[in-house]
DNA sequence: GGCCAGGTGCGTA
DNA sequence: TACGCACCTGGC
């Protein structure tokens, strides 16, 4: 795999920015397009820029003929932060080849095309509470609203980014304290009460993120997650994928469930994916929900 | 004006 | 254990 390396950093308008290439098969608008983050929006009408705001830093990502622009960033921020969000650091081409040669010849067929189309994507690498809170709301909700949710919640309760102008994620502790109501005030409806309860065992450290992260028993994590009020197994998984790194986390939701039925007489079975369950999981997902659709 | 959304908890057999 | 149904709200 070509490794990424920083072409030149500099500041336009007075804010910072480095140019990145070696990024291979690394999609800009897909990476933010399939619905595994809530934060970022297209920028500007090239189709290739978003911004948004990880890690309480306000940033925006584009890429153009094999080029990452990063702004908002220097070539120390990109290094430290940016490339492992991203998941630069990863060969996708090798995890293309092994999801598409792990089931038998249709199954490898219907893999083959979810990865040609989804080509591009990267699992990104967020905030472990951000994603778990971010997919508690999701629950029987839809994406525009969800987002309108989560704003919502970084404006009232996120601190402040650097340009003052925009919110970090909140954390744990703000929303604990904020408290049931003030979070069901947000319109979060039937969710306010898992959103408290997921706050509030967080930040009293009666669930360890900390300890998930670093855990390799993935059953036990799922299960240390699905403590929380309002958390069941899709939940859980798409906070182990998106935002513990946990690439063999496979979540089940509607569009999974329709190809599942449309091109697989049963299964797939992502214990065939072994490690990359999860990613196998987003080329299906996003083949089914963004290019089927 | 309804239906429904990237689920989950709870009550019922 | 295995279903079916309610759930806040607002986008379409």
């Amino acid at each position: 795999m070509e490794a990424p390396y920083v072409i030149d950093e500099g500041k336009r308008d007075g804010v910072k920015y480095v140019r990145v290439g070696g990024v291979g098969n690394f999609s800009v608008f897909k990476t933010f397009d399939c619905g595994q983050c809530f934060r970022f929006d297209p920028d500007g009408d090239d189709g290739n820029t978003v911004s948004g705001v990880a890690f309480g830093k306000k940033v925006s990502f584009s890429d153009r003929d094999g080029t990452l622009t990063v702004t908002g960033a220097g070539a120390d921020d990109f290094s430290s932060t940016w490339l492992r969000y991203l998941s630069l650091d990863v060969d996708y081409d090798e995890i293309d080849r092994a999801v598409t040669c792990a089931l038998d010849d249709e199954g490898n067929a219907v893999m083959s095309r979810a990865a040609e189309v989804s080509r591009g994507i990267r699992i990104l690498r967020q905030d472990p509470w951000e994603a778990l809170c971010s997919f508690i709301v999701s629950q029987n909700n839809n994406i525009p609203r969800i987002k309108k949710i989560i704003a919502a919640m970084c404006e009232a309760y996120g601190e402040k980014t650097e340009d003052g102008l925009s919110h970090a994620f909140p954390t744990a502790r703000a929303l604990a304290d904020a408290g049931e109501e003030a979070i069901f005030a947000l319109r979060t409806g039937f969710r306010a009460k898992y959103i408290s309860d997921a706050a509030r065992r967080v930040a009293d450290g009666e669930i360890d993120l900390d300890s998930i992260f670093g855990s390799d028993d993935f059953a036990a994590c799922e299960a240390e997650l699905m403590k929380i009020r309002g958390v069941g197994p899709k939940v859980a998984d798409c906070a182990l994928l998106f935002g513990f790194g946990k690439t063999e986390a496979y979540p089940v939701d509607v569009w999974m469930k329709k190809v599942a039925a449309r091109h697989f007489k049963e299964g797939p079975d992502p214990k065939k994916f072994g490690k990359y369950a999860g990613i196998a999981q987003q080329y299906l997902f996003y083949m089914e929900r963004y290019v089927n659709g």
